[in-house]
RNA sequence: GGCCAGGUAGCUCAGUUGGUAGAGCAGGGGAUUGAAAAUCCCCGUGUCGGCGGUUCGAUUCCGUCCCUGGCCA
């Protein structure tokens, strides 16, 4: 696991060319097929070398969840322990290693008459009176969740619309988590200023290779919706905003970048929390090293 | 060279009828259970261009110098 731009790819084909390990991609924008340029999706021949599962297996109008990742996710585990092989996973979406190691809570599944419907009125009503409403049906979950947040208002308001029940009561324990132990290593330099570069670099890189092209193939297909899960994803939406004439190119390559970085953030503040995890430097050959003999002696230790 | 407009937080700017200043963006920290590359919370002392002057007190008024942009020569 690793921030955006660490260098995770590397050390996962390493993990397969010397191990013969299989890896699931988690993560929760490759999953779209046709979104690879500014998903920095593994090129053809490295996935030719070293197979992902769980990449490309949407379409941009779906959406994709943690509770779909957990399912997909434990029934690959399942499918490559048949083949007696060990497994990586490789990626830096924490709530989807998080709902596959630990599980999650019993709840229904998103209904979308239910969020349009909530949507609506949060947008008339203003969210700080949805969060009122909510904590008349469930106190403990609006003392947790803010008023200024939407998202998670409306999945509590949902939840109980949906069983009559408070998310915060069904909320208790996880279910389903993974049944081994798992080896936690994050892939992160040490220095901010060196993934900033890294992340400029390949931002760089994602225009050069034709960012742009791929942005405006997506916007002219019939299915298009700027409020698509997929097309929020970091960088396609910026670059969707200036397609659409609301700022030059120099301004979307610029709040890429800012929007790459704040992700990046978020994901350290992620990584920062995990128990036991074994952290290395990217730019030190030495750190690398050890990570990859660190990951030989967990895969030729039978369990 | 002359005239005009500016020089305030990393950037773009607001403001102080004279009592040492505040927004957005950026940046940092945190939260995170079916949207998570999402959603949200918290964090702002900076010779207010330099030097003089007036004043109890100047970033604010005056003088001068420097710099930037525009117009005129």
């Amino acid at each position: 696991m690793g921030p955006t731009a660490a260098g995770k790819t590397a050390l996962a084909v390493d993990a397969v060319e010397r191990h013969g390990v299989a890896l699931i991609s988690v993560d929760s924008a490759l999953v779209y097929r046709g979104l690879d340029i500014g998903t920095a999706k593994p090129d053809a021949q490295t996935l030719a070398r070293a197979p992902h599962r769980l990449i490309d297996i949407c379409d941009p109008w779906e959406p994709y969840s943690a509770a779909e990742f957990q399912a997909d996710a434990t029934r690959e585990i399942a499918a490559i322990d048949a083949e007696g092989r060990g497994t990586a996973l490789v990626g830096g979406t924490l709530l989807y290693f998080r709902a596959l190691i630990e599980g999650l809570s019993a709840l229904p599944g998103a209904d979308e008459p239910i969020r349009a419907a909530l949507a609506a009125e949060g947008e008339r009503l203003g969210w700080p009176a949805m969060h009122a409403r909510l904590a008349a049906v469930d106190p403990a979950a609006a003392e947790r969740i803010h008023p200024n947040d939407p998202q998670r208002i409306q999945r509590a308001l949902e939840v109980h619309a949906l069983t009559g029940q408070p998310l915060s009561a069904l909320q208790g324990a996880a279910t389903g988590g993974l049944d081994r132990e798992v080896l936690r290593i994050v892939i992160s330099p040490a220095d901010r200023a060196v993934l900033h570069a890294r992340i400029a670099e390949r931002r760089d890189a994602m225009f050069a290779e034709g960012f742009v092209g791929e942005v405006a193939r997506l916007m002219a297909e019939p299915w298009f919706d700027p409020e698509l899960n997929a097309m929020r994803a970091v960088g396609y939406r910026q670059v969707i905003g200036h397609l659409c004439g609301d700022y030059d190119l120099e301004e979307a390559r610029q709040r890429v970048l800012f929007a790459t970085r704040q992700l990046a953030k978020r994901q350290l503040t992620w990584l920062r929390r995990q128990q036991d995890a074994h952290w290395f430097d990217p730019t030190s050959p030495r750190e690398m090293a050890r990570a990859a003999a660190l990951i030989s002696r967990w895969h030729d230790t039978p369990l």
